[in-house]
DNA sequence: TTTTCCATGTAACTCGTTACATGATTTC
DNA sequence: GAAATCATGTAACGAGTTACATGGAAAA
C-alpha cells in the first residue's frame, strides 16, 4: 500500500517511467524504504490496471522505448486516501505520509497526525498499565515504551509547527482582509 | 530469521509444543512480532528438519496428541548465533533479541549492543552530512534523524547499565576473593 | 447445546525478491 | 573493446497469510 502511495505521489510530481522512479527511489530513499526494480514495474503495470496511472509508450532515437506514467484522476483520489491512511496509522512501514504531506491542507494534516500520536499514546498507556515483566522481556518492553514516548513526542513538535504555520496563514489573511 | 531466534528462545526455557508457543507468543509479544499458527507450525517442522529441535508425540488422555518440541545442541548454538547477530543488527525487526540478552554474558552483551549503536550513530552521521531536501521529503529525514538520535540514546543509556552490572559483579568477586 | 478452547495441519494465495534475458548507448 | 548505464520484462522461488478441515474436551 504504502509503496503504491510512494509511486503515486512521486508520479504526482511529473510524469516518468518506471526505471527513474526505481532509480529516484534507491538514490533518495533507500533509508526508508526498497522497492527492487521488479517489483516496481509489476506494481506500474497493477496500478494501470486499476485506472490509476495511464501509459504512453515513448521512444527518443534508437534507445530502448519507455512507458511514461502518468496520474489519472482516479489515480490522484487513490493517493488522497493512501495519504490520508498513512499519516494516521502508527504502523513503521508507513512514515512515507510524510514526504507528501504538503499535498493536504496544513489543518486537515495536522488532524491526521494528531490521530496517529493518540493512537500511539494509548499503545504507551496500556504498556504502563500492564504489570512488569522480568529480565530481558522488560528490557524489550522498555524499548518499545521508549520509542512510543520519543515518536509521541516528536508528533507533538510536528503537530505545533503545523498549527504555528495554520495561524500564521490565518493572521496574513486577516491582515490582507 | 527472528521469528526462528524467537521460537528457539521460546523453546530454551523448556519444551513445549507449536499451540502453546503461539498462544504465547500472540499474548504477550504481539506489540513486537505477529506470528500466525500456520507459521509457527510450518518453522518448527523447518527447525526440525535442520535438527535444531527434536520432536516428540505425546498424548494425555484422549486429546489430541501434541507435538513437543525441544532444544537440540545445534539448535542452542544456533540461538547463539543468531542472538548475537540480532544484537548487534540495527533493523527494526530484531528487536526480539533483546528479550534473550540474558543468554549472554553481560559485557559480550554490551559489546554487541554498543555495534549497534555505532552503526545508527554512522547513518546519522550520514544524513547530517547529506544536503537538506525540502517540504514534506525534508520532514520525513529529520523524522529518520529524530528516530535515530533516540535509538542512540537509549542503547547508550541500556550499555551504561550493563557496564554498571558488569563492575558490581567485579567488585564482587574482588571482595569475596 | 452451542460455543470456546485445545491441537495440528493443508492448499491456495499474495507479496516481494532473485536471477536471468534482452538490447541499445555511453563511458573508460 | 570492456564496462557501466539506460530500459523493460519474465520465471522461479521464498516467506508468510488466509481460509479451511479435523476432532475431542471443557465451559457457557
Amino acid at each position: 500500500m504504502n509503496r503504491e502511495l510512494l509511486l503515486l505521489g512521486l508520479l504526482r510530481q511529473g510524469a516518468t517511467h518506471g526505471y527513474q522512479l526505481h532509480d529516484f527511489i534507491e538514490r533518495n530513499l533507500a533509508f526508508c524504504t526498497d522497492l527492487k526494480k521488479a517489483t516496481a514495474y509489476a506494481l506500474l503495470d497493477k496500478m494501470q490496471a486499476k485506472g490509476w496511472v495511464s501509459a504512453e509508450e515513448v521512444r527518443e532515437g534508437a534507445r530502448p522505448p519507455k512507458r511514461v506514467y502518468r496520474l489519472t484522476p482516479a489515480g490522484e483520489a487513490a493517493f488522497q486516501q493512501l495519504l490520508r491512511r498513512s499519516l494516521s496509522a502508527t504502523d513503521e512501514e508507513s512514515d512515507v505520509g510524510l514526504a507528501f504531506i504538503d499535498a493536504l491542507p496544513a489543518d486537515e494534516a495536522r488532524q491526521l497526525l494528531a490521530q496517529r500520536r493518540d493512537a500511539l499514546a494509548q499503545q504507551l498507556a496500556a504498556f504502563q498499565a500492564a504489570p512488569q515483566h522480568q529480565g530481558g522481556y522488560q528490557l524489550l518492553i522498555e524499548h518499545q515504551m521508549y520509542r512510543l514516548r520519543c515518536e509521541v513526542a516528536w508528533l507533538d513538535k510536528v503537530i505545533a509547527r503545523l498549527r504555528a504555520r495554520h495561524s500564521r496563514r490565518a493572521a496574513g489573511h486577516k491582515r490582507t482582509a
